[in-house]
DNA sequence: TATATTTGCGTAATCAGTTACGTAATTAAT
DNA sequence: ATTAATTACGTAACTGATTACGCAAATATA
């Protein structure tokens, strides 16, 4: 087994269940060692009933952390050995209350003088240890439910692939992509309007020559993001943040936060004091987009794309 | 699940299934986030075919720690994927030798890439612990190794089945035992002899007012072994251990130890110096015990008993 | 009061592993 | 050169768990 020794924790599943194995299957032949027709997996079942109260199958299951089946199905098998009692609660007829018979309360006694063995075996076990294994279970055990450990892999990823992009400013070599990159959500959620064609036809005249800025994320060296700033003659906005497109086959990689993030920086660094911008609430993940960078909801100005159901704008302080 | 608070440690085996389940819960997920379509299990598979080694089912099984049909299995789904390529060995007919296939490499370069961002959300969560978690399960399952649970438990059972025993002076309320516990081992194998009816029937005359002993073995009140000191007029040795019985109830509980052990004292304590003793190897369990206590085998002496086939003598020093 | 939703729990299907067993190929022993 | 034992590995049956589903009872809602 040189497996664990090669690929480190990250093995760490595989490990944990292989010692589970070998703790797990030593079980059986401890309850015949003390003469006791009892399987294994029916002691959290016997523990939970030892103390004489009754109780139903949901509740045990919810107390001993299994799936409602498996309890019934070793219930039923408790029952064949005469081990428990049931019966339907009188109030509640969907409830199958269960109880140890006298034959399982006397079984039980057989255990819990096991249990005195088991015990000391353990606590010899774990004397011998330097590192504790049940409160290492109990650290992870929390952890784990703080934060498991998909969102903890997908924040190591989101980390790591922003390492992988790279902002750069617009040059001709990217006019392709510009367009594309914008015809492909534009016509996916509506129609291409008259001013997308201008503005995405035409960037250096439109966007760049008129005191604009265009910035493109390369993802591994590919342009797989733009987003233009658009000089406007308002008086009250300096520029309107526009034409912002992430592929989606790089969704998930953190791009739009890099990118939209650049292009704000850019907009101070030109001396922008606010943002406007339009969008469409169907567009939900770039309205929280939007949202987490600090842009607010306003009304009231008017507009040439008929797409937009929403304006927004951001103050820069 | 209160059940572990409650239940402490002995409940370790469950616990550590449910963290497993937890820990692996996950894991399809994760393959899913970086778009890898493999099932988690095939993993180790994957793992130990990365190198770029053929080799064989068994060998795989052995490397991962799985059984081979496990891993027969899992190959055959793998296959149908087109991740690897099976062949037969043209030295040896009975061995399939596995390599990854080009698709199956390509995929390996993704999952690869993704164990990056698995190691460090798993070297973050462990070092938020305290409690070493990968550290604790080397240990244990070294310790596990050296000794099973199974037998640890057996020594603790022992230990304390032992203090459970008392050994004390035959009084003739122990008379119906003394024979009892006696006839019913040399019964089963053998048949009862004059000289046997005569100890049995008369202790009192025979054993003690001679000069030797018998002490009993309580088990929790019941008298469950004997065993007797007869004096000899020998010149060699000052006694015979004999009729030493022990219930076949009380199996496993030390007892015939102990009642050994005490009767050797005792012969000390009346300032012999060498013990002899008459048996038959068809009895192991007691050759065992007497071994275990120090006696070694001599030929030669007469007896008057046809089941003698071993003697055996104890100096004490 | 009628209808919709939730709850309790049993059955069936599925899953990831195991052990048991059979067969064919190889190796060892007589 | 047989015969016996071992090895490689596939198939089948079993195990202990799960999720999916459906029914009936209870509870909430309109």
């Amino acid at each position: 087994m040189k497996f664990f020794q090669q690929t480190g924790k990250v093995a760490i599943g595989s490990r944990l269940r292989m010692l589970t194995d070998k703790v797990t299957e030593d079980a059986a032949k401890i309850y015949q060692l003390y003469d006791i027709d009892v399987q294994p997996k029916w002691f959290p079942i016997f523990y939970s009933l030892s103390k004489g109260e009754e109780i139903t199958i949901t509740e045990l299951a919810k107390n001993i952390g299994h799936s409602h089946p498996s309890v019934s199905k070793m219930i039923g098998e408790m029952l064949k050995k005469g081990y428990v009692a049931e019966r339907k609660d009188r109030l509640d007829g969907r409830r199958n209350v269960i109880s140890l018979s006298s034959k399982g309360k006397e079984i039980y006694s057989k255990i819990d003088d096991q249990l005195i063995d088991v015990a000391a075996a353990i606590e010899d076990l774990s004397a011998q240890t330097q590192n504790k294994l049940w409160e290492a279970i109990e650290e992870w055990e929390f952890l784990l439910e703080q934060k498991t450990l998909l969102r903890r892999v997908m924040e190591k990823k989101k980390e790591r692939d922003g390492l992988k992009v790279n902002i750069v400013d617009y040059t001709s070599a990217y006019k392709q992509a510009f367009k594309s990159l914008n015809e492909e959500w534009i016509s996916t959620y509506f129609v291409m309007e008259e001013s997308d064609f201008k503005a995405l036809d035409h960037p250096q005249e439109y966007i760049l020559d008129k005191g604009g800025a265009i910035l493109v994320a390369l993802y591994e060296g590919k342009p797989l993001g733009v987003c233009a700033l658009i000089k406007m003659n308002d008086g009250e906005y300096d520029f309107e943040l526009a034409k912002m497109a992430v592929s989606p086959k790089a969704q998930g990689k953190n791009i739009g936060f890099i990118l939209a993030s650049a292009i704000i920086e850019r907009a101070k660094s030109l001396g922008a004091s606010k943002i406007y911008l339009e969008s469409n609430t169907i567009l939900k993940p770039a309205i929280n987009l939007y949202h987490k960078l600090g842009f607010q909801k306003i009304a009231g100005k008017p507009t040439p794309y008929s797409r937009c159901n929403i304006q927004m704008e951001l103050i820069i302080t």
